[in-house]
DNA sequence: GGAGCATATACGTGTCAAGGCATATTAAGG
DNA sequence: CCTTAATATGCCTTGACACGTATATGCTCC
């Protein structure tokens, strides 16, 4: 269970991640929204914290579980090698682009498969 | 084997596709290259083809490997959630966004630490 | 059409991790 | 203290998958 990769593999700690960007929950409120057995739970946000993905503080008895940001980030970088190629197939960057800022979709009607070639994103200064 | 994370998983596989990204290739090229046996290479290229992170095309007896965009896109996509948390986290959002371009790093002595605030993705409307 | 190269598939085996269930730990509150 | 709530851990079973070795398929060229 070496790599992000692997940890991120199951899917039930892929939903625990998603339901913690919102906020940090304790792990009975997990349990309920997702509907998983505690000790599933517990096992889950164990690999998850010695991964590093999240981290746990006291309240009482229960446990609040936080995101951190790096390992996710790692993935990111990752993933970085392969936006090179997929920004050379035509107006796939575009789409990623579209997706980087979720801001106003709505403002422009502009249709994709017409459109003209958009500007690249220029190399930083 | 359902998902793009599982697919990426496994170690043989990014190494594949890391291959990739610079040209296709050939299976025994790829098999020379990372030094696997060549039934591990086809084993893996065929789950990465059904999965749709390659094609391949017949060239005589051999087949040629290239990359496709989609699955790995949709990876990034699943990342955009993340990405709104940790552009909560200080400047990280723009640690990130070095990483996007990353045309000419050097060309820039900018000092990270004392930079100004970088424009934040603004919430949706 | 037979030899040889390139690639794919079949089968058997070992490993490892997820899930279920029971139980341990720790804190709170009366 | 004893009980109850919240969370963690241990053990066992099961299934999936990666690998090695062997073999099959397919193409080329003579």
């Amino acid at each position: 269970m070496e790599s992000v990769f692997e940890i991120i593999a199951e899917p039930n700690r892929r939903a625990i991640l998603s339901l913690l960007v919102s906020s940090e929950q304790s792990v009975g409120e997990i349990e309920r929204q997702l509907r998983m057995p505690q000790p599933t739970v517990s096992k889950h946000l164990r690999v998850l914290r010695e991964a590093g993905f999240v981290e746990s503080t006291v309240d009482a008895q229960r446990r609040l579980y936080r995101l951190k940001p790096e390992p996710l980030q790692e993935l990111d970088a990752w993933l970085t090698q392969f936006r090179r190629f997929w920004s050379a197939h035509v107006d796939a960057l575009e789409r990623h682009l579209d997706r980087m800022d979720q801001s106003m979709e709505r403002a422009t009607p502009t249709k994709r498969k017409t459109r003209m070639k958009t500007t690249r994103p220029k190399p930083r200064t």
